[in-house]
DNA sequence: ACTCTGGATGGAACGTTGTTCCAGGCGCGG
DNA sequence: CCGCGCCTGGAACAACGTTCCATCCAGAGT
């Protein structure tokens, strides 16, 4: 009946005053890296609490006395791999350049962990999205957006940042096994190839220029292009 | 051990030579519809074979004769909710204006049918995506957008679409129950509010700006923004 | 030194889900 | 009228997230 979890902090302190328990104690940290790991290396569908439980030589019922549920622990798993990137961004460069740097931290961080953009899309005010949008706000200032505008721009970004993390993530989902990534571009550009040209006269065309596509340049094209149209705002 | 569905095409031309089986017979676009009505009036979640089943006085194993997997399922829905918003852009309006046409119907879509967005960010390339895609790309083409530029361009607008659908998406489950919108806005205010402000100032400026915020105001803002950056390549 | 206590543990059990399997039913071609 | 093959419906399966509970154990109180 008593509410385990939420109160991560009392516990930490009284932890902190007191020798741990045990050498092999479980912990939050603990418990989040090691998710970290398993989706890492072995993908989004084998993360389980009972994999988890495994790993850790424990019950899944122990796990749940330091997490509240699977959501809190993919949320705490993004926001931990997001924090490391955002905050890398080396202060002093032009505003422009580190809002690009920060979006390429973050397409990078999506393409070692692809499961971080599932999340990201996932929950809609998390912290790991929060810690992307303070990052580019501050920028958006030193920009010298106008107030008002700010919002919208830092909106703007996030969310083109976002549908692309989707999009990578779900990407890599399907590549997931041995297929090398040109195989599965050239796939695709048969799929669209087949497709009705009196209906899909763009795909076709885009097809094409599929072999030999570059998505993190794509992806930097998309930020300087809405860089682009930000840089009206502030003239 | 024989391959059911997928070959749609062939049991179509079939049964239309045929006098239908049964005044009741099931069939691929009558479970779509039916799976959209559960989806519309009782949210993502309650989504289930059983409760299709149900609905159609059925079992599951008959729905799957028809349909390979949740996954097509949802799919095939979201197709045709977005199929309905795209080929709905009036013809002779202008190129920025059928754009902006176009994300306005896709966020309204998204706005009226939540689970929509959650799709759209679900699965890479299917049809839905790409119909938003073409649709998208048509228009560019018609602006003028030089042919290189034109994949890129395309790429940002529908990755913004999604990046907020996909955000909206999960706003609105969290919201499902009855809560009403502006309660839900000046909870987020307060959380963020409370948010440090040595390591949050811009969250917790626009915070302030918070209620009194529209959502569909602040995505029209963003396609004109990326609108403004694809005017520099035109020009 | 001994008990007491409550935070922490681990594994069994529950309910629900997507999916598979299979024993039939039903209408059309022979 | 029969039998073949498309189609049906519901039972069964494996896996999941989550809950429950008997048990353990380090330190506070005496």
């Amino acid at each position: 009946m008593f509410q385990p979890c939420q109160n991560g902090a009392v516990t930490k302190a009284k932890r902190v005053q007191r020798t741990q328990r045990r050498t092999d104690a479980l912990s939050k940290e603990r418990i989040i890296e090691t998710a970290i790991e398993i989706l890492d290396t072995e993908g989004e569908s084998a993360l389980t609490f009972r994999a988890l439980a495994a790993r850790l030589a424990t019950g899944s019922g122990a796990i749940y006395w330091h997490v509240a549920n699977k959501d809190e622990l993919l949320a705490a798993a993004a926001s931990d791999v997001i924090a490391r990137v955002v905050t890398d961004v080396a202060g002093g460069t032009e505003s422009r350049e580190a809002i690009r740097s920060i979006a390429l931290g973050v397409y990078d961080a999506i393409d070692a962990h692809p499961w971080v953009g599932t999340q990201l899309s996932r929950e809609p005010w998390q912290f790991a999205v929060l810690r992307i949008f303070e990052a580019v706000g501050g920028q958006l200032q030193a920009l010298g957006v106008p107030e008002p505008a700010q919002f919208n721009c830092a909106s703007a970004l996030v969310n083109y940042v976002l549908g692309l993390a989707g999009h990578h993530a779900a990407a890599a989902r399907l590549l997931a096994p041995g297929t090398d990534r040109t195989a599965f571009l050239a796939t695709a550009a048969a799929r669209w190839a087949q497709l009705d040209p009196a209906q899909y006269p763009f795909m076709r065309q885009v097809a094409a220029q599929l072999p030999g596509h570059d998505d993190r340049e794509q992806f930097l094209a998309g930020i300087d292009l809405i860089l682009a149209g930000i840089g009206e705002k502030v003239r």
